[in-house]
DNA sequence: CTTGGAATGTCAACAAGGCTGACTTAAACT
DNA sequence: AGTTTAAGTCAGCCTTGTTGACATTCCAAG
């Protein structure tokens, strides 16, 4: 498997490039969260309502539980988010109609519009990222991004990508 | 603008496309993070920690101001996560010699090698997505995470990969 | 030589947002 | 009828971020 026997050049697989790609998710990572934070710092939001409201919007009529599954979180650390959401009338709870037990979440035209604000500041800056760099490596990008997820994740965005294009 | 009149293909831009970015950023983070926190949960430390100790590893000797601006934390924060990796003996820190105010912080032996066992596991992670998506995509990736950054992160990651280079 | 400002450190208090554990309610399944 | 599942709740804890106030040390300019 050595560089001349393949043909392949092994160069981008060095611990110094390798260390150069996790130093730039990290300041990427940094990049990509500051104006949704902006934004929710002027309210009494953080983060995570915004990961719950961008997974509502995307999955109209999600239960917690799958909720719970994309998120990551303990149902409790959900479940406190989700209440100032619920009483500030960004989002719906509805009770299931097959199963009652289920609660499935929606957006109300507030949250909607928060949501609104909220990824259009973010797809602005991927957008212009996006085009700085040219499709070929966004292709690439996401390649990269969709090898480095855990194999749940990954069926999780893929599930997600499916049901959006 | 258009694309018969500039020959491009602008597809790649659009809302579905960003929003597939935005959301594998937030899956691949996730796996990015996920092996240094497993090794990390097992001691008295966080996250916090591990990027504290890549950065001094990364440039010996820095002080506690550049170590805040590359962090962009508050020195109250990084002040109590620095104590206990110094009072626990894996930070070295030296008062300056040309300016005695400034203190140069170090790696011990003991704080190299948890930095080898945390970059150990993360560079696995990420030489394992770099080998599957190819050295194109790796390219394109870094360039996307590249334009993704804020301008001052931007010069901040450049200038660190200029010196390990 | 004095003084202003910079770098650092420290104390206190607070908030977001993770976590665990224990427990309830209601509905569904067996 | 009894068990399991989905959801919610309460209490308490931890990490890691924040602000504000203040002390110390030391360089450098006046």
């Amino acid at each position: 498997m050595s560089d001349s026997s393949t043909g392949e050049n092994l160069l981008y697989l060095t611990d110094e490039q390798l260390r150069q790609g996790i130093e730039a998710m990290f300041f990427a990572y940094r990049g990509f969260t500051a104006d949704p934070d902006r934004i929710l710092a002027d309210m009494a939001y953080g983060r995570a309502h915004h990961r719950a409201i961008h997974f509502i919007n995307r999955a109209p009529g999600t239960t917690v539980n799958n909720l719970l599954a994309i998120l990551g979180v303990t149902k409790q650390s959900l479940n406190r988010v989700l209440r100032t959401l619920i009483e500030d009338g960004l989002v719906e709870s509805r009770v299931g109609n097959a199963d009652k037990r289920e609660r499935h979440l929606y957006l109300t035209e507030n949250g909607r519009a928060l949501e609104q604000r909220l990824s259009d500041a973010q797809r602005a800056r991927m957008r212009t990222a996006f085009r700085a760099a040219g499709p070929q490596a966004v292709v690439g990008f996401r390649q990269v991004l969709e090898a480095m997820m855990d194999p749940d994740m990954r069926r999780r965005y893929l599930a997600l990508k499916e049901s959006g294009s």
